[in-house]
DNA sequence: AGCATTTTTCACCGGCGGGTGTATAAAAGA
DNA sequence: TCTTTTATACACCCGCCGGTGAAAAATGCT
């Protein structure tokens, strides 16, 4: 019927991701994406419509993908602390890793002026209420498993929560890995004394 | 001798702080300062040079503000465990009144590309070093007082340093104030129960 | 008053931002 | 082969960006 593409459109997609991920909504030009996915102009407005859609797109792709590398595990029907330890432990350890000076997309997101509009705002709060939900079933369990009902799970829910939204923008600081994983590890002991005695 | 200035040059650098603190450097324009500070393109540039000379006048007022704020009773003699609490919760309060959403001027500069250039990154440094160093003095001093001479001051204040700096950073993403004040306490729990046993 | 000096006003510059219109190229069906 | 449909290449649009030039206005000094 027609002229067919020259292009993976989920593989441009996801450079484009990359993209964003690296520099920001805001700092990221069309021709930052051109150079960055091999697009022209007309062709990438034609298959995503224009920046902030493809934006858009970008998020929903990271969401999925980190998703299922951090938070699936914690997210597991018999997660408990050992989990919640482990998935915190390989962020701060992925900060070394391609792409892991940058963080979170969607974290850096939550604080640029984009996230104001209504279609970034839902994605990230769904994002950020998606971490606390799995951070308080792996946690719960966990006490459950040792008897107290009556214990904080909320609290400790929220307080992870901000601990992991924590490592992400400071992996974009000049702070040292050394603090990074320091910072951590204190976190964890205190979750752990938590859940250990209250 | 010559034409006086209409303008305060103190007034208006404050003014242009309060503008960068609340949009960021890159997400300034000229024509945000003039409208911030009411001065006309060429008067502004005659007296501060350029935008990037001007930023790096406001980081140093801002550190002053901020170091005299924040750091100054926990740089004290005598200061302690309780010159840690009183700050810490004031800076998790602050967010609430003016610029509060906005937390730490420096805090967000060390994230934007501008902080790799070395007039911007020395400043940033030398700020979180102070932050670092306070934080090392008041709780050295709190465990000398407890007579703990083989304690762990150095991984506690790198600790409280990650928590200032995230409490910054986390003012500016949509989450509520509640898990804020849940984060920081939990953290202060964190550090007084290391302080009391090791 | 007249001059020297500085500040202010305002028009202007080249460059880059996101986004579009047009012409051409490539495929499938007739 | 010819038509239809879609993708590509590329020139182009306007508005905002940081920064500047030139002339007018305001002062102190003589």
């Amino acid at each position: 019927m027609a002229r067919p593409r020259e292009f993976d459109e989920e593989e441009v997609l996801t450079r484009a991701m990359g993209q964003f991920w690296s520099a920001g909504y805001a700092l990221t030009s069309v021709a930052d994406l051109e150079r960055a996915t091999g697009l022209g102009r007309k062709s990438f407005y034609n298959a995503f419509g224009n920046k902030r859609t493809l934006f858009l797109a970008a998020l929903d792709l990271f969401a999925s993908i980190c998703g299922e590398r951090y938070l699936a595990a914690m997210e597991a029907e018999d997660a408990g602390l050992a989990e919640v330890e482990s998935v915190m432990r390989r962020m701060v350890a992925d900060r070394e890793g391609e792409n892991g000076e940058n963080g979170c997309l969607i974290c850096h997101t939550s604080r640029e002026p984009i996230a104001d509009e209504p279609e970034v705002k839902q994605r990230v709060d769904s994002y950020f209420s998606r971490i606390e939900k799995a951070f308080h079933g792996a946690i719960g369990r966990e006490l459950e498993r040792r008897r107290r009902p009556d214990s904080p799970a909320d609290e400790l829910a929220a307080f992870m929560t901000g601990v992991l939204i924590s490592v992400s923008l400071l992996a974009r600081t000049p702070l040292e890995q050394d603090l990074l994983v320091n910072y951590l590890e204190q976190s964890l002991t205190h979750l752990g004394s938590r859940i250990d005695s209250t």
